[in-house]
DNA sequence: ACCGCTCTTGACCATTCGATCAAGAATTAA
DNA sequence: TTAATTCTTGATCGAATGGTCAAGAGCGGT
């Protein structure tokens, strides 16, 4: 019976191993030089794989990108699905900032990945940022509404906010070379950003 | 006299029409496709000019690629050179804020030039980025950081706040794609954006 | 009108890169 | 052990792409 590699099927014990290989390299690959400056050669060789081997295992370049993207996508929107509407308004805000830039000092590539995808169109997950995200952004931005009507927010536009959050944490990703350019090597970087950026919201946040 | 084309020689009517064409066409290309994506045909064509004519006034792609990036590379810092250290630290703020994101606004292709250069790790201005940027910001950071001792803004590291600051801003051009598929067509997103990011950094900013 | 220089182009080259294929090696189930 | 299936690869193809070249067309100063 023939499978396809990768189909509904169950998978081998080598094809697990081997596509788990394959995403980490093409993660690698692709966030350091995009969708058409990584190679396929490029992705084969730094996981010990021969090209047409890969290609066994993903028939096309972009069935690698896709896969890789899809993989990453669910746990990048976590800690906004974690807002709690019932938690307190300035807690949750404040740990969903340090929970985004954590996620962002730890998982530099993905957030580079995203931000190539979507600086170039987003072709990719076009469909998906206009489905299940704004769903969600404007869920949780109807919460953050509520806490401003309730007077436990400073009104601002809930949506901007989200934005605003997003570009300041992911700036250290995703602009690294230019951070790193203009701070050089300061070894609590990241904890000064963190405390900087929750001082900033917070302030501009508490009701007054 | 042989003459290089784009030397330090003065230039013919035609040479500065042409080159004004191919740096129009290739911020269009580059911007959309970044290095790699962008093809020297591509950007002929986008100016009406055949590819060896365009190799006539830039001999190599990246030469066309430094040159762009060259030529916004100054006005794109400009509103952060205005910042005046005799000023109102607020009203500068604000001004600077409202003045980034109306640029944005009104560059977005530069701007994800830019974004775009940073992201694959600056190679081609990370130069300019470790000297004249840096320069500059620390610069605009000691004023900042005087305004903060006379207790004229609420203590906040002031490279991270200009870091705060060029994410948020930029934000709507880079990431367009994203920003689109979340809001639809919101005629008035870009002054919404504007009021919102002004009232969270002055009420952060703002000495209690 | 003349002449030197600038500008333009069709044809072409070398390389890179995504993708294919046939054939053989390794693994698995019986 | 055997046979079916999965896995691996060297060789190769075609298209895309950056860059070259020689030859001709156009322009500007005299």
């Amino acid at each position: 019976m023939m499978e396809q590699a990768g189909s509904a099927s169950r998978k081998t014990r080598i094809q697990a191993q081997n596509e788990g290989l394959i995403l980490k390299a093409a993660l690698e690959a692709f966030s350091a030089y995009g969708f058409r400056g990584a190679t396929v050669d490029q992705i084969a060789t730094n996981c010990g794989l021969s090209k047409p081997n890969l290609l066994y295992y993903f028939r096309r370049k972009e069935d690698i990108y896709i896969a890789v993207l899809e993989h990453t996508l669910h746990d990048w929107l976590e800690p906004l699905r974690q807002i709690d509407p019932d938690g307190e308004p300035i807690g949750e805000i404040t740990r969903y900032i340090r929970t985004k830039i954590r996620l962002s000092r730890d998982n530099p590539k993905a957030s580079r990945l995203f931000a190539n995808e979507i600086l170039h169109g987003a072709t990719t997950i076009g469909d998906y940022l206009k489905g299940p995200l704004k769903a969600l952004v404007d869920e949780k931005a109807a919460i953050i509404n509520r806490w401003i009507a309730e007077g436990r927010l400073n009104p601002v536009d809930p949506h901007h906010l989200i934005f605003a959050i997003w570009a300041t944490t992911q700036h250290y990703a995703d602009f690294d070379a230019q951070v790193s350019a203009v701070m050089g090597n300061t070894p609590d970087l990241m904890t000064k950003a963190e405390d900087t950026l929750t001082t900033l919201f917070v302030e501009g946040l508490k009701p007054r």
